[in-house]
DNA sequence: CAATAAAATTGCAATTTTTCGATATAGCGA
DNA sequence: TCGCTATATCGAAAAATTGCAATTTTATTG
């Protein structure tokens, strides 16, 4: 919901390169990342393991920057197995940009 | 020029929210500032002192957010005798949510 | 149930940001 | 030139963020 989408906590975690970079990548996901035995990186979404191998940080860094990603509205997780697949939320996004061009 | 905009940093900027706050006052001056003896607030830009006023910071916050709003090249700074004049740079904003559109 | 693997959480040191008061600079008018 | 006013800049303390290693949680499999 862009109704609880606050533009300032939003703003803060772009502000971070490896944030913007990680939901750049998943824009692409079939060419930032490798297939997944269980899991299609379009469909499903990208594992963390395979966006920490992307962006060079520790698993805990990882874990944490793609939970505020989350929590700001910007990508959707799913709880596979042992999995969690992130795929971004282009909805959330699209109305963003929108509420950008209004509110901006 | 947005083609040297850096996108974290122009998020960074607008990660806080009296410098979102400010950027959004300067859409309607007249609305959010008290007139100028010298130099239209729509026209030429509001003066450091009255955007002070309406954050409620100190002198030395509210120019140095100025000056990084700046740097961002959202806002263009016109010195007038004694006082400095901010005011939107509608041109790179503008430009900016085309780039986000295209690029987040 | 024990071992393993993926992800999340915790605790912490280092760095960056926030914000201020004090000081410096620039322009005006007496 | 001497103040006065508006801004800008500097230096520092407090708060927030960054990013890691270690630990815990969750889920699978033997």
């Amino acid at each position: 919901m862009v109704i609880s989408m606050n533009i300032v906590e939003v703003f803060k975690v772009l502000g971070n390169p490896t944030r913007l970079a990680i939901l750049q990548n998943l824009r692409e996901p079939g060419k930032h990342f490798p297939p997944q035995d269980e899991g299609d990186v379009t469909i499903d979404g990208v594992c963390v393991g395979s966006i920490q191998e992307g962006v060079g940080l520790s698993q805990s860094t990882t874990s944490t920057y793609l939970a505020s990603l989350q929590r700001a509205g910007l990508v959707t997780a799913k709880r596979m197995g042992g999995w969690t697949y992130y795929k971004r939320n282009e909805v959330n996004i699209k109305k963003l940009i929108e509420l950008l061009g209004k509110e901006l």
